[in-house]
DNA sequence: GTCCCGGTACTCGGATACTCACTGTCCGAGTACGTTCGG
DNA sequence: CCGAACGTACTCGGACAGTGAGTATCCGAGTACCGGGAC
């Protein structure tokens, strides 16, 4: 039960990248030399980026990876499940109708009451990382570091 | 981001040694054709729950194990912890202050905007499993269950 | 009948293989720019 | 001087190995019960 690294690496990523003017673009070498990650490792998690929506990619000189909609419209949480995928963290499989203590159907016809709230906390989980934007995570960063991040990566 | 499987296991385990009379036992083997399990693998899994001091074990015949706590005692959040450990989700390397773009230390005196967040969604998590005990699973089964798990385990 | 002893069967507990996702790396396809050559 | 064609360098994109946690299994250490035998 761990996010995996490079999920720390995208979000960075993608705060980086809504710190730039609009439009503002950064290639994935670019972007692993300002946090000092493995160039080719990172490239290949942002192309999940494109692939869920939220980047866009242009190849050739001057090219890179920008925001595909507007810093406000992109959360959290979309970015965590681009990287980690969308599926639930506990996977009910009915074990209380299996083996020799079997539970008959009509016991079962709501839902395993572990299982619904195991579900209730990931959607306490994925609604928080829903609530926060990029927008909001540029909002609240210390005053200066908008303005050093645009002159080393623009 | 996925909880193990054993998860599962051990949290169907908890629940029917609840429903068991204060201070039933139940042995592995049993346990594992209730829910028709890997005999091995879930005793090992169970044992983890006695190095978490949630259950008690104790061998030889009519042994087994046995809640070590009352049911209303005991939260789903300690279950799941005893088995998949108590690490967080998401682990702040502090990249901002790696690399080319490496901020300079005055301005990282709070936490990163994207690990607080983070941190947030998960403590959400964990206080919504904190709040459920064993008890509270036991007291929303269906009718009839209970009873059937005590002439089943008992 | 009662007590003691031994055997047995059952329990947990830890040590040992196997699988898959995450990590890490590489090379190929495609494009925009800068340069150069001709008119 | 102007335009177009060419070459180059840079970009992403997908295909190919290495590693650690989770999965699965086995056998050994220890204990409580059950039966038999002696008193």
């Amino acid at each position: 039960m761990k996010l995996p690294e490079s999920a720390e690496w995208v979000l960075h990523a993608a705060g980086s990248l809504a710190q730039l003017e609009p439009g503002g673009t950064a290639s994935a070498a670019r972007l692993a030399e300002h946090f000092d990650l493995p160039p080719a490792y990172l490239a290949k998690q942002l192309q999940a980026l494109v692939r869920a929506g939220l980047f866009t990619a242009t190849t050739g000189p001057r090219g890179g990876f920008r925001l595909a909609r507007h810093p406000g419209d992109i959360t959290l949480l979309e970015i965590v499940e681009a990287i980690d995928g969308t599926s639930p963290f506990y996977t009910c499989n009915e074990i209380r109708q299996q083996g020799r203590g079997a539970a008959p159907p009509e016991q079962c016809r709501q839902m395993c009451g572990l299982a619904r709230h195991l579900h209730a906390a990931e959607d306490a989980w994925r609604a928080r990382l829903a609530e926060v934007t990029l927008e909001d995570i540029v909002d609240g960063l210390p005053r200066g570091v908008q303005r050093r991040t645009r002159e080393l990566l623009g």
